[in-house]
DNA sequence: CATTTCACCTGGTGGC
DNA sequence: TGCCACCAGGTGAAAT
């Protein structure tokens, strides 16, 4: 699932590939899924507006675009938004390669490279915001990556839901998914099911530390890939190797040795040590 | 308002 | 071998 180190990892390798290059013209399919803004308006509003920057915001990446006459160095005028979803990619290719089935958006490029949009099961989405009548994306909640710790701590003040619930909910933390979700916690040594609001402090911060830590060496290995995650190149990432409860049901616990345990917890499966994990 | 549940999707898996 | 019910999970709407 793309969370927030292989949402990093593509938008980086997409930014690699196409900043400062324009969008010659776009196609979009038939299906009304993927599409937040009607498939006929993104094209529009993409055609001829050249690529300032490609970054991630939580789970989202984004696309400042400028406008069709000037080249580069000015202020967005618009924005791409794609969000990836369960099984979304986005691929920077060459125009004649193969067209994967799924595919939901092609953006040809006038360097001739091709952004590509591929999504089986269609949880992603495309969005399209021109910032003259659409405000500029923030993301829902708070950047994981660099909040401080006291920031970090007070978001779980009062929360009467697991602490693996709050960590999946997007309005309060943005980035964090299942994997990395269980990963954090495993190593913070905090049970999922532990009530948000009533973990000590000190608890919370070594939360944060463990979530910033796991997060850091999950994008220096080009993200996990379980299922089909591949980054904008095609490639997988490593960190589905250092993975310590995700999808370890039944294995011994690489702390303790203790057999790892799966629950459902907020409807997502969840896997925890229950010896490490108090 | 805060929190929980469920629908949206398709490919892969496991049971018979 | 073939078929099919079932599951995975990010998000947002609906329910509680």
């Amino acid at each position: 699932m793309p969370e927030l180190p292989e949402v990093e990892t593509v938008a980086r390798g997409v930014n690699e590939r196409v900043r400062g290059d324009r969008i010659a013209e776009v196609w979009f399919s038939s299906h009304t899924q993927p599409f937040k803004t009607p498939p006929a308006g993104q094209a529009e509003g993409l055609e001829g507006r050249i690529i300032l920057a490609v970054r991630r915001v939580g789970k989202h990446i984004v696309c400042d675009l400028g406008g069709r006459d000037v080249a580069g160095e000015e202020q967005p005028e618009a924005q791409w938004i794609v969000h990836l979803g369960m099984t979304g990619r986005l691929l920077v290719t060459t125009p004649d390669g193969d067209v994967a089935p799924h595919t939901h958006a092609r953006l040809r490029l006038t360097s001739g490279r091709e952004i590509r949009f591929v999504d089986p099961r269609r949880f992603g989405r495309l969005e399209y915001r021109e910032l003259a009548v659409a405000k500029e994306f923030f993301g829902p909640g708070v950047e994981p990556t660099t909040v401080d710790p006291d920031v970090f701590a007070g978001l779980f003040k009062g929360r009467k839901l697991a602490i693996k619930a709050a960590l999946l909910n997007q309005t309060i933390l943005h980035g964090v998914g299942n994997i990395y979700a269980d990963e954090s916690l495993f190593r913070a040594g905090i049970r999922p099911k532990r009530m948000a609001g009533r973990l000590k402090k000190a608890e919370l911060l070594k939360l944060r530390v463990a979530l910033q830590d796991v997060l850091q060496h999950a994008i220096q290995l080009g993200g996990s890939s379980v299922s089909d995650y591949v980054d904008a190149n095609g490639v997988k990432g490593f960190f589905q190797l250092e993975h310590r409860v995700y999808m370890r049901t039944g294995q011994p616990c690489l702390v303790c040795g203790t057999p790892i345990q799966r629950i459902v917890l907020a409807g997502r499966g969840t896997h925890f040590c229950s010896v490490c994990q108090q």
